[in-house]
DNA sequence: ATCTAATTCAAGG
DNA sequence: CCTTGAATTAGAT
């Protein structure tokens, strides 16, 4: 039950309470939502005592991750787990993820890097640790993906830094239920990062240059470069995004379909969609809903 | 084993 | 704060 008109979704303030745990290996496909309220037993994990910790080897970069605690809920009955030992192990997310999650739940769907931070913090514990080394990752993140843009800020909205929001092409990168590695980048041909570089202080630059699209399409595949279609954005010279106007950044893009762990669902925002868990009545091979959701070139390449 | 995405360190603007 | 690059780690096949 979200309430509206709250600044944050619910979930957000009691996902600092760790008190489900997924087991090591478990494919990512497999990962309950954040916001679901299976409980261990619904989903058929392994007692918590098999559970490995990983927390406790806080620097641990490299041995991967042991186990995670899932936000969630505090129910009745459920009892809470040691959180010195299950507790701020690191979220089956990449940093990507991250970042498009939080841009995502944002009402206005641009937020700054600072506001990035925050909203990691404040909802995966294990990020309020070592912060020096993973908030230059975010940082190097934001710039690397070309599914982030920067957007400078208006003059009405003065402040430190810009805004990021995502690509408005990048599509649901994460609509296949893996968080932790796309299956391809998104990424813009050199044309559409240089693109529009004048345009910068002409403020109307409404015009990004629509042409020469079909290199970057055979590279991206056919479904990604449909995507392309008519108006492309483009990055000027000091990376700022200055292809489409913010309206087009903002537009909150959800898809008609829905899927137990895409980003909508794990952030509640498709709640009354949540009928569309559905899985399709056995269909030959390939239903048309799988085949929605699992298309790779249209749904990873992001 | 390979391919390539993600993470980290870190210099330079 | 933002961009880059090189090197390393690590998912997925």
């Amino acid at each position: 039950m979200r309430m509206e008109g709250q600044e944050m979704p619910e979930w957000t303030s009691y996902c600092a309470e760790p008190v489900e745990v997924y087991p090591t290996g478990t494919a990512m496909g497999s990962l309950a939502p954040l916001n679901s309220y299976m409980t261990l037993n619904t989903v058929g994990l392994p007692p918590p005592g098999s559970y490995q910790d990983s927390s406790s080897s806080t620097g641990n970069q490299g041995s991967g991750y042991q186990a995670y605690t899932c936000p969630s809920r505090p129910r009745e009955g459920m009892k809470s787990y040691d959180r010195r030992t299950v507790g701020h192990s690191k979220p089956p997310y990449s940093y990507i993820s991250l970042i498009t999650m939080a841009i995502k739940q944002a009402p206005s769907k641009m937020l700054t890097l600072n506001e990035i931070y925050q909203w990691i913090m404040d909802l995966f514990p294990y990020y309020r640790q070592n912060q020096q080394r993973w908030q230059n990752s975010i940082r190097h993140s934001l710039s690397f993906n070309d599914c982030f843009v920067r957007v400078s800020r208006s003059p009405d909205r003065p402040g430190k830094g810009s805004f990021w929001a995502m690509h408005p092409n990048s599509g649901d990168m994460f609509e296949n239920g893996c968080y932790l590695r796309r299956q391809k980048r998104f990424k813009l041909a050199a044309q559409e990062k240089t693109a529009t570089r004048t345009a910068k202080e002409t403020e109307g630059n409404k015009n990004p240059e629509k042409e020469r699209r079909e290199g970057e399409k055979q590279e991206l595949g056919a479904c990604q470069a449909s995507f392309m279609e008519d108006r492309e954005g483009g990055r000027g010279m000091g990376g700022h995004f200055m292809g489409l106007d913010v309206d087009e950044l903002v537009r909150d893009t959800r898809y008609d379909f829905s899927h137990p762990f895409s980003i909508s669902s794990l952030m509640g925002v498709g709640e009354q969609d949540a009928m569309a868990y559905r899985i399709p009545e056995t269909s030959g091979e390939g239903s048309a809903f799988y085949q929605g959701v699992y298309s790779r070139s249209l749904l990873n390449a992001s």
